[in-house]
DNA sequence: CTAATTTATGGGTAATAGTGGGTAATTATC
DNA sequence: GATAATTACCCACTATTACCCATAAATTAG
């Protein structure tokens, strides 16, 4: 049955539509329950994070679990919903993603599209590029840490 | 029945459809449930690496306990998934290798695989010579150090 | 040594992926 | 409520990929 996880890179251009094409491969492993549609919202760096509609309920319920009494739960759970959007691709594929969204990851035309497993990034080519010369950069220490991290537990 | 491991060197080229061959005897190693399918990916030297993929679904499951909080693990993640592409061989026993993929590994059209137990190497033969007669030399000290490390633990 | 089987290589064809654009339906604007 | 703008839905074309069949070389079996 192949993989249903999202793994890759890919590379696609905005139409004069606003549309994007998503990966055929990662459309074939979203289940049957996200009915279409993943929810994409801002990521941490400078780029954009798609989950499949599944995923994001399980977001949903965590973030339910929180207070909301104190004021740093309540700017969490914003931060998390403000700008989370589902779209439903079209029948070729594509999703139109809102301008706004597009901005915070300073999209113009290209678009790099990495799987990442459970969710998937969304680039400009240029801004990742020179997060791969600076950010992504991890040295011997950083590296065996990580190691250790996913061994215990 | 022979070994469920992956070892010894063997030589093919890229066809007109951008097609190479898989050692039959790699592909026999492959347990059921890796579908026909191979992981490949970017090696860390001018290579690529492949693995069955049920190693690659460990690797995945070792990668989820990240946190996707802390820019390095991201990091990490994102490039241990960026470049991974499952491969299923067709009915011949061949694979399509991604044309980004080979240009890591600076392959044009004759290529050599190499067994390395679990998993895989795919070199351009000019890159490995080159690799041979710089990279590869080990001296006394290195080779003792070695003994040591695989006696521990 | 010869026949049978497997492996490696080539190529045809149908299906799919990606891209562009038309038009109706919906929403927003005045 | 009429008009404009946006969105949703549909159809079409091209390139790529997946799937199938065929043959030659090599290996194995008898």
């Amino acid at each position: 049955m192949g993989t249903k996880t999202f793994t890759g890179e890919f590379r696609y251009t905005i139409d004069s539509k606003g549309r994007v094409n998503i990966p055929a491969k990662f459309r074939k492993a979203l289940p049957d329950t996200s009915e279409d549609t993943f929810v994409i919202t801002r990521g941490l760096d400078e780029n954009l994070v798609a989950y499949s509609l599944d995923k994001w309920r399980q977001k949903e319920d965590e973030l339910l679990k929180l207070s909301s009494i104190k004021p740093e739960h309540r700017a969490f759970k914003r931060q998390a919903t403000r700008f989370a959007t589902p779209l439903k691709f079209d029948s070729q594929g594509r999703v139109a993603i809102p301008p706004y969204l597009l901005k915070h990851a300073d999209i113009e035309k290209d678009v790099v599209i990495i799987g990442m497993i459970d969710e998937i990034e969304i680039w400009d080519p240029a801004v990742l590029v020179r997060y791969e010369e600076t950010e992504f950069r991890l040295d011997a220490e950083d590296i065996e840490a990580i190691d250790n991290y996913t061994r215990s537990s």
